[in-house]
DNA sequence: TGTACATCAGTGAACGCGCGTTCACTGATGTAC
DNA sequence: TGTACATCAGTGAACGCGCGTTCACTGATGTAC
């Protein structure tokens, strides 16, 4: 009974240990770090499933479901990554967290680089899922709500609130996309997370000389 | 004779008329647009040009070879298309014209996003390609110089000028993708050219209050 | 406690697909003599 | 003007590949009685 308890290999047809949907997602992540997004397949993710490469059909009905689900895990990961990183900065001013951010944010495409592909490239996944939309939203008012936090601590009051947000986010996104390229070591020598964040700063903070006159 | 002149089809082993290799690289761009740079395979261009599907990798020698050079094409399209820019906007303020720099950035994108998706995606391509790397740096040191003459007009005279460069480029790059990607109009209505143009010039130029004491 | 039945997660074989690459070839063109 | 030869762009058949998806199935589990 013993040894048969020990060598039993895993029956056929046997039920997956608890949860494969989980697991299958999982494994989709740890294969999109691996791999790229390119080249994610369905009968990779069960390869490394340890499951037949229907299986994921089951749970997902699709590839683009698979990579849906992907994304919003993604979603709930960065937004956990972010706040992070404000529970760490707690005690620094808000415009000063909001350049953390940033490198929060070029530091997550860096750990996660295929996982952040899909999450932001609605093409690959069911963009109208709403736990798509959901967690997506989610991440973008987290960012906004900081926003409005740092203008009512002065930092342009004036502005449009989510201009702002937009201008941040696409800084911060372009910042982390060309880096995680290579594109921007190609043009900047030192694309150290730490020197990004600065260079974000500069944008955010750097104070204006009045305008040249013109012409 | 004029019979045979009109008539005659393209004759088996006759040599392409002209220049295959840039019919191909043509083709490959009109193909990137319409499908995607996902889905683009050497057949489908060769295909476009009316060619059997083996005969791009006698210009290219394999599809990486054919993407950069796509890529290198794409760099000089983008290059035109930010020049025509200028000289549209020749009697303006530099810092005027950076923020419509940006918004012709994002315009390229639209336009070509299959191509634009090569171009800064070196994986894709062969990155240490001379040509490829000149086309990119050409790029980047146009944006570099433009820089430069804001800060001869009194714009951040004092910032690093190539951390200002990379700033404007990210901040661009940003929302370009975030652009063509859809991402932008999920969480913001308004995203048109002009609107991202704005978004742009307000972290630019927007005037910086005062800093608010910590705590 | 036992039986009959429904449910459903996962299997594994099979499908058709388009792809990149290879390769012996053809036939047009240019060059040397 | 004619002949022999080298070059080389493009052909078309063939290859092996991994893929997404479908589908009849198996067998474990839960439920009703």
């Amino acid at each position: 009974m013993s040894r048969k308890s020990i060598d039993e290999p895993r029956a056929v047809g046997v039920h997956f240990d608890g949860d494969l949907r989980r697991a299958l997602v999982e494994a989709a992540v740890v294969a999109l770090d691996d791999v790229g997004a390119d080249n994610l397949s369905l009968r990779d993710v069960a390869r490394r499933s340890g499951v037949s490469h229907a299986a994921p059909a089951h749970h997902f009905g699709d590839k683009a479901g698979l990579l849906t689900a992907v994304a919003v895990e993604g979603f709930h990961l960065f937004v956990e990554h972010l706040a992070h990183t404000l529970v760490r900065n707690a005690r620094r001013d808000p415009v000063d967290q909001l350049a953390m951010l940033g490198g929060a944010y070029a530091e997550f495409a860096d750990l996660h680089p295929g996982l952040f592909e899909v999450m932001f490239r609605p093409r690959l996944t069911r963009a109208n899922d709403p736990d798509y939309e959901a967690a997506s939203a989610n991440a973008f008012e987290a960012l906004r709500a900081h926003i409005e936090a740092c203008q009512r601590a002065g930092w342009r009051p004036d502005a449009d609130n989510r201009a702002l947000a937009v201008a941040a986010w696409a800084l911060a996104h372009g910042l982390s996309v060309l880096r995680s390229q290579g594109s921007l070591a190609r043009h900047y020598t030192n694309d150290s997370l730490r020197s990004v964040v600065k260079i974000g700063a500069t944008l955010l903070r750097e104070p204006v000389s009045s305008r040249a006159p013109d012409g």
